[in-house]
DNA sequence: TGGAAGTCTGTGAACGTTCACAGAGTGGGA
DNA sequence: TCCCACTCTGTGAACGTTCACAGACTTCCA
């Protein structure tokens, strides 16, 4: 009932270890007649390769972790997650790499994601949603392991290589067409000032207004609803005649609308309303939610592009940042 | 700067390797001035197993495979994967067992599961979201290796054990209210048939109306938004006096609203709305949507006991269904 | 015809653990 | 006092691969 080795196969097949070994790596040297009594050992004996033992003298491990960051767990909402994913698991299965999930909390979480990596068991790193500041980063980059972040990595964007949206750009987007629909008083709930969602698309949204964009109508938010709906709130009672609110996510813009309804103000009559990331909820607010699409699933290929570079060897992979689309609807 | 050994470590405690091993393992027998030398080398050695040594020797991965299904991949909806995800991590974490993720969407991929397993590198598996019929199902389970599923396996919910909440009674719960609601009308959109959150909510829905559920009143959707607009466009059309409708869940429900309403009707005054899941989409709509609350966290928590208890050797651990919550809002 | 270059094969060693075993030391009860 | 049981330690073998090397055989050109 054992499982057969490649010894086993071997046997069956009449040939040497060695020249199963070169069958299973496809290496040069083997005769056709060789290879296909292999083949055909493998097939009658139902072998499959042992990685383990593979890894334990390649000394590689044939995974790629990647790391949740949890404090934020709302950071990148779940449709991301769900992409991310399943990009990540299909573009490394055609690798033969496999996907080992962590998550970094607490620093327990941090040491045992840095003992895994010391322990030789990744052949790279998979950043998710990393806050700025988290020691782990560092850690991991002395590991001298591939690391590649999906959305950057906020104060160290140039040792720890990303694909993500333009968001500064997609954030310029939507305030110059809030701008360009006549409104005057245009407001923004931002998202934490700790991830790069919440600092550039701030940065994209002051890049339009300049000077006009008073401190007095800028609040922060943490990705949540109830934070967009509390911000909203803020805002409403410091500056009653805004016209216009762009919120840096599509749940947040949901969380101001029931404000703005709560408050009898009408979307879009009385105050146009944006978001960002065109998440389902932007379809499932009424009215329905103008708001700017991000790649999602281009990113998450671009990120694992870098990453499979750096794990094949290339020194310094430049990180992209890729166009947004805005999408008009009924909220503005 | 190559990474040490426990021959390494044996060497700057003065002792052998068996001893170190032992120390590692906690085993029974070891001096405390062994250990203390010991665990002091491990210290300044920085020494990290290595579990692919380990492995090798001891027949166990050290970790678990979770399969994603493909096909339907909205069946569960994202807060879902989410939280399955997190939970198991964690859970996993405590023991030492690592997560890796894998999806069976095609042959090709369920063969990538099979020869994975097969090849001794999960010491159990979590099914996500499988749906009826899955080939992969038997041939997992022939494998004789610990699996467990997140959500029943429709025609395999005796051989598979699983944690999931009461969906029947859930959807009881429901359809009682809006009976009780004086509602006399009342229609339903179910999740796909293949599903369990599909035949049983139904289940559910037609256990409480009895033959007064006429198939009329009956749609099917298959999770998404726009399938839940479709159905619910299918049933006005059918039925112009429908009073109330239960969708089977909220994502499905916060599309019927937009069908409902550009027919003019009002929720809850005209129709009633209910959903199922009580996800995020049920706070973003307006009206905020009546549902039924799944405890997700503890499913997921359920779940890994079950299958850790099977890697613990269980012989045959009972599935479990966890009680729903009706939770009320403004849409009925 | 000789030998260099290229092709193909088998074998020993290594990867870093755990496990079983054997042996040494200690203490206590008959 | 002797022996048995218990505690503790070190060592060889094994887990299933890949890699480097050595050797055999073929081909082709000078």
């Amino acid at each position: 009932m054992k499982r057969p080795t490649i010894h086993d196969v071997a046997a069956a097949a009449g040939v040497s270890r060695g020249t199963v070994s070169r069958v299973l790596n496809g290496d040069r040297y083997v005769s056709t007649a060789a290879r296909l009594a292999t083949e055909r050992a493998i097939a009658e004996t139902g072998y499959v390769v042992n990685r383990t033992a593979r890894s334990l003298v390649t000394q590689r491990s044939g995974s790629v972790v990647m790391v949740l960051s949890e404090p934020h767990e709302k950071i990148f909402e779940d449709p991301n997650y769900s992409t991310s994913i399943r990009t990540s698991i299909r573009r490394l299965a055609e690798r033969d790499l496999s996907l080992v999930m962590m998550i970094a909390g607490d620093a327990g979480d941090r040491d045992r994601v840095l003992r895994y990596v010391k322990g030789g068991h990744a052949d790279g790193v998979l950043l998710l949603s990393t806050h700025a500041g988290d020691p782990l980063v560092d850690a991991l980059h002395d590991v001298h392991i591939p690391v590649v972040s999906l959305g950057a990595v906020i104060g160290r964007e140039n040792v720890i290589p990303y694909a993500a949206c333009d968001e500064r750009g997609g954030a310029q987007q939507m305030t110059r067409y809030l701008v360009e629909q006549g409104r005057k008083k245009i407001a923004m709930i931002t998202g934490p000032m700790d991830t790069p969602g919440g600092i550039q698309r701030l940065e994209g949204f002051t890049d339009v207004l300049g000077r006009k964009a008073s401190k007095k109508l800028i609040e922060h938010g943490d990705w949540t609803r109830l934070s967009g709906e509390s911000a909203m709130a803020r805002l409403l009672e410091r500056s009653p005649d805004i016209d216009a609110v762009f919120a840096a996510s599509d749940v947040m813009a949901s969380g101001a609308l029931t404000t703005l309804r709560a408050a009898g103000r009408r979307v879009p009559e009385d105050v146009a309303l944006g978001g960002f990331d065109d998440s389902d909820v932007a379809m499932s607010t009424h009215p329905a939610l103008t708001t700017v699409r991000q790649p999602l699933a281009e990113i998450a290929e671009r990120t694992l592009s870098i990453l499979l570079d750096l794990i094949d060897g290339a020194e310094h992979v430049p990180s992209v940042a890729l166009p947004t689309q805005l999408i008009v609807r009924d909220s503005t």
